[in-house]
DNA sequence: GTCTATACTTCGATAGAC
DNA sequence: GTCTATCGAAGTATAGAC
């Protein structure tokens, strides 16, 4: 029943402005950081205009979410096209900005639904499109008959993903040798690094 | 200055029940709901009580990380005790509930910075933890040269986390298959489950 | 050693003015 | 289509009573 009340286009600056204020803000200080009056704060604009925007917080979340995934699904289309797609995922996948951005994700999908259905759902476009990438790429190389390519995936993600939240809190105990692995495997596939 | 207010004994049950009701609400709800209030409301008692055994809500996270990070290194002993300690450590990676509690930890690390510290040396006891029993298992068996027991812990407790961490999300492409390679793999060192 | 009264700040959200 | 005035609830933290 809250629901006559008007809503900002979605083609204005403001709103781009405050969803800008509101990545900055996450992924500097965290999802708790998020509020109406801090991201206004930060775009320099009154936190009411939060509200008239996005009506909730948890819509602002969902906003970012979406725009978010769009942009980094076709940078890592872009990623994959190139001449070492393996590497290029690899780069992706530890990332330093990317690391603490989705461990924020991660937090927030576990304690709100809606917003953990968008993710969980563009997680899943994100994996498909690695997914045929990689067959394709794995096709013409002489692979493991025993790792076929969704395995494999979710071992070097799974891998790249881990030592990047890692690395974020210091640890660096077996981070040498598994690095050598997957550069000893990269280069039997992609050859050296370009 | 704020340094001569006197602070609850730590043995006292009050103490052990807010930190119960905090483990609770950050496990439920997230770290953003682990506030004074909703800490003192679940465990039935006054908000300043917070304040007087934990002075700061920093305090009372690093206490929190602290208890639980000592009870996970006895859990995580007995498990490598076990006789098959590797099948142990991979249902001990892949529990939801330590899953859901590891994200926010994460999450929680990305900024604050004494709670990052705390939580980094521990990440790094149980990973030394693991490494000293890995390393006396697989000494037996014939496991590949090219696979150093670092690397291979860093492979094994990777792809348990992500596994866990997508499954909270409803991400299931590849994970069937990442699975099956882990039982095949599991299976050759110590033999089918009991 | 334990808990309460209280101060001050920040939160999300709505109704209504331009 | 855009923004402001304003409300009631919830946040952390301290000083002081028992």
């Amino acid at each position: 029943m809250t629901s006559n009340r008007r809503l900002g286009a979605e083609d204005s600056a403001t709103r781009t402005a405050l969803l800008d204020a509101a990545l900055g803000l996450m992924a500097e200080e965290g999802y708790a950081a998020v509020t109406s009056r801090r991201v206004a704060a930060r775009a320099e604009l009154k936190p009411q205009l939060v509200h008239y925007y996005f009506r909730t917080m948890d819509d602002l979340f969902l906003a970012l979410v979406r725009r978010g995934a769009e942009r980094n699904l076709e940078r890592q289309a872009k990623a994959l096209a190139s001449d070492q797609p393996l590497r290029a995922l690899w780069a992706l996948g530890t990332d330093p900005t990317a690391t603490t951005l989705n461990t924020e994700l991660a937090a927030l999908a576990n304690h709100r639904k809606a917003i953990r259905s968008e993710i969980g759902a563009y997680a899943e476009q994100f994996r498909r499109q690695q997914l045929d990438a990689l067959t394709r790429v794995l096709e013409g190389h002489g692979i493991d008959k025993a790792l076929p390519p969704p395995a494999f995936l979710m071992v070097l993600s799974s891998v790249a993903r881990v030592l990047g939240m890692e690395s974020a809190l210091g640890v660096v105990t077996g981070h040498d040798e598994v690095e050598a692995l997957v550069e000893d495997f990269l280069s039997r596939i992609e050859g050296p690094a370009r």
